[in-house]
DNA sequence: GGCTAACCGAGACGGTACGTCCAGTCTTAAT
DNA sequence: ATTAAGACTGGACGTACCGTCTCGGTTAGCC
C-alpha cells in the first residue's frame, strides 16, 4: 500500500521535493509530468496511461496535472508534441528515394522511439475523443503540407510532371504508413532475406503519379 | 455518463426475464448482450461501452457475459463480427468501377451503420490490446484476400497485366480506407459542388499498378 | 432480499453531499459510516450487512469505508465499540444485588438497543475470522475485569469470603450472559407469572463462590 | 481457474461418477454431500463452506443440494447432527467426578473432532437465520435433558440434596463450556504447570447448587 | 514589508467499473 | 422421479482510477 516511494522517478540528484515557485507554473512540474507520461506510454502502453499514474510517477499531485491539462487525451497530445520536435529530413536526390528514405526513417522512428506508442495511443484516443480528433486532423494536415513539400521538390526537380495528383499521392502515403503503424507492421527490413515491400509500395504510387498527369 | 436510467432494458413488451435453458448457452441471451453492445457502442461510443453497462441494458448478469467473452476486446470483436456479415459483393464490369463501388459502399456501410464506430472502436483497442490486434490483424487478412479476388477477376478480365504489384495494390487501398475512416473523413460525396476525391485515389492506384507490371 | 429502494439515504434535511476536508479524514464520512451500519445491523441482522449496502446507506463510496476499515469485522466492532460506551455502572450496596442489576441491565441494553443484535454478530463473525476473535477475546478480559471489580468490591464489603474463587465466578457470569444472548433468550421478565431465573442463577453462583473460600 | 478436477473428494476407488437411482433418494449422494460438506467445514472454517464448493467436492449438482437441505443452515445441521452421535455417556461413581469428565470428554470432542468448528458455525449462522436457531435451541434442549439425568443421578446418589437449583446448574454449565468454545478456550489441559481450570468450575457450581437446597 | 494570490504536494472524497465468487433457480439428458 | 451438470440473473466482493476538493505550505508580486 506504502511503497510510493519506489515509484518516483529515480532521480540522480536528491529528489529535491519540488514544490510552489509563486504564483505562476513551475516548469520543473511540467516536464517532469510530461516525462513520466512518455516513460509510462512507452512502457506499459495505453492501457497503463493513467492520470493517477503519471501523478506517483512524477511525484506530482493529481490537482497539479488537472491544472494544466484538462484531461487524459490533452497530455497525451502534449507528450508526442514533445516528441515529434524530432523533424525527419531528407534530400536524397531523387523523389524516389526521398520518400523511401522518409519513411523508411518515420517507421524506425516509430519503432526505435517511444513516439510509436505514443502516436498509436493518440490515434485510438481520437477514436472516441472529439477533441483528440481535431488536435490529429491539424497534426496530419501539418505533416501532409511537408510531405506535399518533398514532392512538390520532385516535381520542380522534373520526376514527376507538373500534372501529378498530388493530393491523392500524399494521402495514400500516409494511409500505408498508418495502417502498418496500427497493425504493428513496422519491423525493420530484413535485408539479407525478404524483399522489403516498403520500396514497391513508393514505386507504384509514383508510377500511378505520373501517369494521371 | 450518468444516464444510467435510460439504460434500463426497455421493457415495452412483457419484460420475460431470461432464464437458463439448461446446461447449455441460451441464444436469447447471447443475441440480447450483442445486441446491447452494438447499441451502447453506437450511442455512446467506445468510451460508455463498459460490461457493467452493456448487462444492465441487456438484463444479463455480469457473469454471464465473463462466462462467454473473456474481456470487453472479445465482446467488441463479436459486435463486428455480427455486423460485417452484410458482405459487400460489387461487380460493375471494369476493375476501376468495382474499387470505386466497394469503397462507396464499405464508406456508406461505416457511415450509415453502426459498423463505422465498431469498427473504429476495433482499432482502438488493438492499439493496447494484444489479442484484439491479432484478431483484427486475421481480419483484415481476410478482407484483403476478398479485395485480392476482386483484383484478380480484373486482371483475368484484362483491366490490369497480369505481373500487376497485387499486394501493394491492395495494401494502399485498405491503407487509404482505413486513414479515411480513422480521421472521421467519410462524408457522403457531396455531388454538385465538390468532385469526389474517391475515384481520384482509386486511379492513381491502378494506374500505379499498371505500370508495375 | 431487493428492497434497495428503502436503502438510499434518507436526504429529508439537504443532502449537502460529503466532500474532502483535505488530506485527512472526514469525521463526518466515518461517522455517517458507522450510523449507516449500525442502523443496517439493527434492521436486517448480520446478513443484511454489507459493506456494499453500508456506503449505499452511508451515501458514502466503498473505497472510502475499504480506506478505514479492512474488512467487515473491523466495521463490525467499531460499530459496537460506539455502542458499549454506554457503561454499566451499578451499586445496589449488596454484591447479590449487584450481579442481579448488572445481568438485568445487560439484558435490556443487549433487548432495547441495538447493541444486542451488534454484539451476536460479532460474536458469529469471530467464529470465522481470527482477527475478530482476538478482538473480541480482549474486549471480554476487558469486561472481566470490570466485573471482577465488582465482585471484589463485594468481597471488601464481606459479602464473600476473601478467599472466594473469583475467576471461576467471573467466567461462569459472563457464560451465562453469553448463553442467554445467542439462544435469544434475554426477554424481559414477566413479573407477574413466570418467576424470573436470572437471580436464581446469581444466587447460585454467589453460593457456590461463597463455599469454595 | 478451471482446476475443478482437482477439488472432487480423493476417492480410493474409482469415482464411479454417481447417478440416479430411479424415482427416489440417492443414499450415496447424500453421503458425499455430508462428508464433503464435514472435511470443507474443519478445512476451512465456516467461511469457505458454501453450497457451491460442498456441490464441486461431492461431485453433485447442486440443485441435489438444495432438493434436499434448503439452505446452507439446515445442511450445517446435518452435519453436526452427523457427527454428535458419538454420544458422550460417563459414570464416574461421584456427580462431581461425572460432571469433570464429561466437560472434559466434550472439549476433547470439540478439539480434536470437525465437530467444534462445526457447531461453532452453527452457533454462528443461528445469530442470523432464525430456522437454525430454533434448531440449535431444540438440540440444546435435548442436551440440557441429557446433562440434567446425569445431575438426577446424582441427586439420587446424595451427592446433592434433592431440593438443589437443577435449571440453574444446567444452564451455568452449557454457558461455561459454549464461551470457552466460542472463544477458542478449549485447550487441552496442561496438567505439569497450570493447574486446570475446569474441575474448579465444577466445583463451584455443585457447592452452590448443593446450598440453594 | 506585510498581504494576497496562485502554485505546489498530498491525499481524502463520492463514484463507476473492473473481474470474481457465490446464491438460488431452471432446464436438459441420462438413468 | 431423481441424478449430475451446468447455464441463468443477480448481488456482493475488494481494487483501480476517475475528477473534485481541501489542506498546509511556499513563493512571488503588489500595495
Amino acid at each position: 500500500m506504502g511503497e510510493h516511494s519506489a515509484d518516483v522517478a529515480p532521480k540522480g540528484k536528491a529528489a529535491p521535493r519540488r514544490t510552489s515557485i509563486g504564483g505562476r507554473r513551475n516548469p520543473a512540474s511540467a516536464s517532469a509530468i510530461l516525462e513520466a507520461a512518455e516513460a509510462i506510454l512507452s512502457e506499459t502502453g495505453l492501457a497503463g496511461f493513467s492520470i493517477e499514474a503519471v501523478a506517483r510517477r512524477a511525484g506530482a499531485g493529481k490537482p497539479t496535472i488537472y491544472r494544466w491539462w484538462p484531461n487524459r487525451s490533452a497530455l497525451l497530445m502534449d507528450v508526442y508534441a514533445r516528441q515529434k520536435e524530432t523533424v525527419l529530413r531528407v534530400d536524397t536526390g531523387t523523389l524516389e528515394g526521398d520518400l523511401v528514405e522518409l519513411l523508411t526513417r518515420l517507421f524506425a522512428f516509430w519503432r526505435d522511439t517511444p513516439a510509436g506508442a505514443t502516436f498509436r495511443s493518440i490515434i485510438a484516443e481520437a477514436q472516441s475523443d472529439p477533441a483528440s480528433l481535431a488536435a490529429l486532423q491539424s497534426f496530419l494536415a501539418d505533416r501532409r503540407a511537408y510531405v506535399g513539400e518533398v514532392v512538390a521538390r520532385g516535381i520542380a526537380r522534373g520526376d514527376l510532371p507538373p500534372k501529378a495528383d498530388l493530393p491523392s499521392l500524399v494521402e495514400l502515403i500516409f494511409g500505408f504508413a498508418w495502417m502498418r503503424l496500427l497493425t504493428g507492421d513496422i519491423a525493420a527490413p530484413d535485408a539479407d532475406h525478404v524483399p522489403d515491400a516498403l520500396p514497391a509500395r513508393v514505386r507504384l504510387l509514383l508510377r500511378g503519379a505520373a501517369a494521371t498527369a
